[in-house]
DNA sequence: CGCGGCTTTGATGTTCATCAAGTAAAGTGG
DNA sequence: CCACTTTACTTGATGAACATCAAAGCCGCG
């Protein structure tokens, strides 16, 4: 973790178990005493490819997203993830140092747990260590799924999948307000900044979507649905 | 699995431990008394997407693709895996029916161990758990790092990079003979047919390769990098 | 031997990134 | 708090990259 922001009372970690549910009573009160709450303004950089991994890191509030930097200094989004999501926990147990880099685009308290801690645990109980198995390997598909949705679409329909994906996904709600710029949209989608713009514009002119500014509401849901499948 | 071939022996499995390193010798035995093995001609299919999990599959010998039908029933190749690789195993902890088909596109020995033997000896065996939880992670993100690397670039690097892959990932030399059609290529990397023989033949006339019929030659391994690399 | 699938090359049109130029919004420093 | 700078947003025009269509040779297989 780069920065150190302010601790928390631990209380965070109660209220979202997530990832943590098999393991028991004792198990989980071990790792109240040896972990770190950590609050990220939206904007700020969580962790950064090529660090050392010391802390399991596990969202509790907030948005956040996954970052790789590609060809020319150029980056790409590989997920944007929320709470009791795989934050980059796809790697955290494959490297000793992050391979992407996570930034909060929504504020966003993360909890850190012990990387050593964390792996005893999955030593101990492998009812909890399944459970992970079974997460990462969910977690996984949904990354290829996700690359292979969008890569097989063109524009019109990768801009009908990022909208439903905030909608459905993330939000639950046909009215939300974008996290993220057109910019990051265009680094999540693979496509130019102008042509996310363009394509906006044009759902609006069509009367799929409203805009004002970062605040999108739905109008015609089926034909989204439609757009987004006929790609 | 759809077909039933002959079973063999049961020594494949010793020959290639790969995935089943950790486990004791006593666990190891009770798979070799507990898993079929299975023969796969070229083109064969070893299991199909939707299909129930049965068994956890695990390749011997061979060469083996990755599927997944997407918008318009159009085949995409997610992977191209060899002893070893996880097939596609990415999803056999997580959901009771294949997410990928899989089909053999060399000769192939497969070993099918029992599922429920395999969450049996993974909650024995808490060694063995985290070094599967290891090995999913590295192959979720070279997952994701393939599709990122493929997608980031235009169709000379995508060709460098499939041709790099076959010689320097799957057979570690620069002369060998393509697996897979030019159409296969084609839905491996995301491109048309047309483009993937255009490009080969353009590689062919700068001298960077050589090519008969599906036998290629890396005639200049510097360069293709540097194609690979500037995209 | 003839049919279908794979391969190859050329021609055409579409999709998309890029460039340019301008407006609006949001930080920044005096 | 205002002038200044930067960053985000927007639209139009252009050209490049690429898919698609078409047509023909090739090969394996029944």
């Amino acid at each position: 973790m780069d920065n150190n922001k302010g601790n928390q009372t631990g209380q965070e970690c109660i209220e979202h178990k997530g990832l943590l549910e098999k393991l028991t009573d004792e198990q989980f009160n071990r790792i109240l005493q040896n972990h770190n709450t950590f609050l990220f303004e939206k904007g700020e950089i969580i962790c950064s490819e090529g660090n050392e991994i010391i802390n399991f890191l596990f969202l509790q509030k907030g948005l956040i997203k996954l970052l790789k930097t590609g060809k020319n200094n150029k980056e790409h989004i590989i997920n944007v993830a929320k709470p009791d999501d795989f934050i980059g926990l796809l790697n955290f147990f494959s490297r000793s140092e992050y391979l992407y880099s996570v930034t909060a685009i929504e504020d966003s308290v993360v909890c850190g747990i012990d990387f050593r801690l964390m792996k005893q645990l999955l030593e101990e109980n492998s009812g909890f260590a399944m459970d992970i198995i079974e997460k990462i390997s969910l977690a996984a598909n949904d990354a290829v799924n996700a690359r292979l949705k969008i890569n097989s679409r063109q524009l019109r329909g990768r801009i009908a999948y990022i909208i439903l994906f905030f909608a459905e996904h993330i939000y639950g709600k046909d009215h939300f307000e974008l996290p993220i710029s057109r910019k990051e949209i265009a680094q999540l989608i693979d496509m130019s900044t102008e042509n996310v713009i363009r394509i906006l514009s044009e759902f609006r002119k069509d009367k799929i979507i409203s805009i004002d500014g970062k605040k999108i509401t739905i109008l015609d849901h089926d034909r989204l649905k439609r757009v987004y499948e006929l790609g």
